[in-house]
DNA sequence: CTCCCTTTGAAGAGA
DNA sequence: TCTCTTCAAAGGGAG
């Protein structure tokens, strides 16, 4: 199914971050093809992430049978999750999506991707809860390939002790039960799936992404770090991840194929063709994917009821944040230009902003710049990032990658001349100083 | 070694 | 209520 302009609705909420598919170009088009609004599209998604939630009884009409399947896919899900907390070994046992929808997903969840541990940790636990940064969430684990049954869960670790501190009493009574899917080799066997058979290429050139493996190959290759050197640091408290959301569940799920496909290694790159993929996605399949989502929520906060996402704040970025504070001490000031100008005065943009980088003139100006650069932004241009090169290569050079976004640059240029700038095909996407001629050329043409 | 980049979506904070 | 910010994954690139 071609796409449903279930890309452009988003945008009204989305974030100052202008994405490419905003604006691409035949949306004027594809909005009036299936007579959907922004707002409609607002709703669509909402009721994608709610319908199941809020009223399943509530079945659209238009895909009552990948409704039937979520529900489906719900109520087995309930049911496990009440395994789940009765005894965290049955759960494994079988497939979580069994008959329904999700059958095929490829996601494998075999380790707990909420609990990040920095470093190979000390805890006292003495069952090992080596928590890969990158392990794979909670839910696709019960999706094994094949549906072939973890043999291994009764020797899953649980979580460690300080994390159930953390969670209280509440969550203490939970925890002891709680699925011990929680292993997993960093960067997991989670992208690489069964049904990723389906890329084309049979690609070879995914080092990063190891072939299916079995619970016991991957669980031995998991426990491996703990008994290596690190483990006499501090003890760190494990960060309880946030759940992925439908984008990020649909990343990881796909992410493999089109490394394999695009042979792109740069994340950056790639997650822009992800993006444009998922806005071409139909609304079933992205039904899918909020189904998941919802459930990774439901069963986070099974999980961890008194977690916050809050408790994960300044984790992270903690330092670009204080740097910007430090550069842009008014709380007032707008922090970029976008957020001063607004997209309807994007030539008033400086140049990172129009790149969608980070704004060089009201994070250090902290708005007090008296008059915008001029309309090409140039002065203050910085080249741009190898990830907007990569974004070219993959438009000229990756034909599997192009399909959902041939015609988004079109329509980039139309509606959002830096976007277009970025979405500029460069043939031989060898010279940054070319890109940035070309991009500049076209903000202006679009201005 | 650490941060950046890039994507969408969820959640929290603040106005 | 609305807007803005942060974080979730990923891994190459840059400093």
């Amino acid at each position: 199914m071609p796409q449903h302009n279930s890309g452009e609705e988003d945008d009204l909420g989305a974030s100052d971050e202008m994405i490419a598919f905003k604006d691409e170009g035949d949306q004027e088009e594809k909005i009036q093809e299936n007579a959907f609004t922004e707002s409609d599209l607002a709703d669509l998604k909402s009721s994608l992430v709610n319908e199941s939630e809020i009223n399943p009884a509530n079945t659209p009409v238009d895909h009552p049978e990948a409704i039937r399947r979520a529900q489906d896919a719900q109520r087995v899900y309930q049911e496990k999750l009440s395994d789940h907390m009765e005894d965290g070994i049955k759960h494994q046992e079988e497939p979580m999506y069994k008959g329904s929808g999700y059958s095929s997903n490829p996601f494998l969840m075999l380790s707990d991707p909420y609990l990040s541990i920095g470093s190979v940790s000390t805890l006292s636990s003495k069952v090992p809860v080596v928590q890969p940064s990158h392990g794979v969430h909670p839910l696709t684990p019960l999706i094994p390939f094949n549906n072939e049954p973890f043999s291994h869960s009764s020797h899953s670790p649980h979580l460690p002790a300080d994390l159930n501190q953390k969670q209280g009493a509440h969550r203490s009574s939970q925890t002891p039960d709680i699925p011990p899917f929680y292993s997993i080799p960093p960067g997991g066997v989670g992208q690489i799936s069964p049904s990723m058979g389906c890329v084309s290429s049979p690609s070879t050139k995914t080092p990063t992404h190891p072939p299916p493996q079995t619970h016991t190959h991957t669980y031995t290759t998991f426990l491996k770090p703990h008994s290596e050197p690190k483990k006499e640091k501090e003890p760190k408290k494990p960060t309880i991840k946030k759940p992925l959301n439908a984008f990020m569940l649909y990343m990881k799920e796909m992410r493999a194929k089109v490394i394999a496909e695009c042979t792109l290694k740069e994340s950056a790159a790639i997650n822009q063709i992800l993006g444009r993929r998922w806005h071409a996605l139909s609304r079933e399949e992205q039904a899918k994917y909020y189904e998941l989502a919802r459930k990774e929520r439901q069963l986070h906060m099974q999980l961890y009821p008194g977690w916050s996402a809050r408790d994960n704040y300044g984790k992270k970025k903690r330092r670009t944040r204080e740097k910007n504070q430090d550069s842009s001490s008014d709380p007032g000031s707008p922090k970029k230009c976008r957020a001063r100008f607004g997209l309807n005065q994007q030539t008033d943009w400086c140049g990172p902003c129009r790149r969608k980088k980070k704004c060089i003139r009201y994070l250090q100006g902290q708005g007090r710049c008296s008059s915008p650069i001029s309309s090409d932004g140039s002065a203050i241009d910085s080249p741009p990032s190898p990830v907007n090169l990569l974004q070219s290569i993959e438009n000229s050079a990756c034909s599997s990658c192009t399909l959902t976004n041939t015609d988004d640059s079109a329509q980039s240029e139309k509606n959002f001349p830096s976007s277009a700038s970025e979405e500029a095909k460069i043939p031989g996407h060898k010279s940054l100083v070319s890109l940035l001629d070309l991009e500049e050329s076209i903000a202006v043409k679009a201005t």
